[in-house]
DNA sequence: TTGACTAAACTAATTGAATTAGTTATAATG
DNA sequence: CATTATAACTAATTCAATTAGTTTAGTCAA
């Protein structure tokens, strides 16, 4: 070791946290340098480019909301408990706007790490579907619906897209309502 | 005029082109120039920066996506409408991949042109909600619902982030099912 | 305690795209 | 045919990312 030594875990955490405030897009190598009071070139001892720390962000956001999406489903099962981690998920993407933006760009699920940072929320859909009577490739199909409708809300709630004033949470719990439904229709089928 | 006189709309569809190849971070006024045979600071007598030609994407892809939705809801209604409307909507996004960044990155809300440029899409889901039984805030709702899942759907593609090897037109087929059946659960409702 | 080693900082230099400034050529119009 | 305005051009600037090469300071073994 040598010097202050700035720890990874530090500049990723000091990259969620500018990417937060000024978009993934804003996000500079000056301004991750600037916060952590060394000169930009230093942060190339660490990483290896703008883009490994967007990835980083990614696999950390993807951990991260994982950690929140397990919290909120304990000691809930069924319908209450996708709905709790529905919640949570939106709760996150929309506390961690830039940190979302990269998990949404980023998430090519290349990496065998990108692979490992979401497995829990997978683990945890596959938890809550599975007991209901529904087919376990309905299950899969399933989850690419809520994953679609959740990246989405999140997306368009970030991006100030619903020009409409009517609320958002009605929104969001109303689409619930409907997916839910939607997905009890499918039950006992095939 | 004068010289070659490159019009803006050339200009527009070729970035479009190029950035459905290259996808739209990538694309640069360098790209552009060359696409068309003139050198880059040319093109600022018709543009005022590579951020005003990823607006005018933006806006472009609204209204022929809006174009698309009209020419796919003619001659059917009620949910069959809706269903060649989504599909309409995924044929375009996932043929357009560039354009649909721009789409989703750029659509805030904030100019008038940016409303007109929607209002045909926006129009048609009014025509075919509207005659169900459904409240007219439920509406609002349910084209929130419709919306998420559609760009959040389309953008998982894109992006080749569905990592199982299940169908995904089977996939989006379903997902369909499950919204649509959901909101037949809210007829007559309230 | 010291001296070698190495991680991690630094400064200086390079690259490349976007943009701006200032100049020139040509098509249209009278 | 002369004027004018548009839209091209070249040259210059700016700024962030990145690379190259150098220096500093903890660590650890003798």
């Amino acid at each position: 070791m040598a010097r202050n030594s700035i720890s990874d875990e530090l500049i990723i955490e000091t990259s969620a946290r500018l990417s937060n405030k000024v978009g993934l897009d804003n996000l500079s190598l000056k301004m991750i340098a600037e916060e952590l009071d060394i000169k930009s070139p230093s942060l190339y001892n660490h990483i290896s480019s703008l883009d490994d720390i967007k990835e980083k962000l990614m696999i950390y956001g993807w951990k991260e909301l994982g950690e929140k999406a397990i919290d909120s489903a304990v000691g809930v099962s069924g319908y209450d408990a996708l709905r709790k981690m529905c919640y949570a998920f939106y709760d996150y993407t929309t506390n961690n706007k830039g940190v979302f933006q990269a998990m949404l760009w980023y998430n090519k699920f290349k990496s065998e790490e990108m692979a490992n940072a979401t497995i829990k929320i997978f683990g945890i859909l596959h938890k809550i579907l599975e007991p209901l009577n529904i087919s376990s490739n309905n299950v899969e199909h399933i989850i690419r619906t809520l994953r679609s409708f959740l990246e989405g809300f999140s997306l368009l709630v970030n991006n100030n897209s619903f020009g409409n004033p009517i609320s958002i949470k009605e929104s969001f719990d109303l689409s619930l309502d409907i997916i839910i439904n939607g997905i009890k229709s499918l039950e006992g089928v095939k």
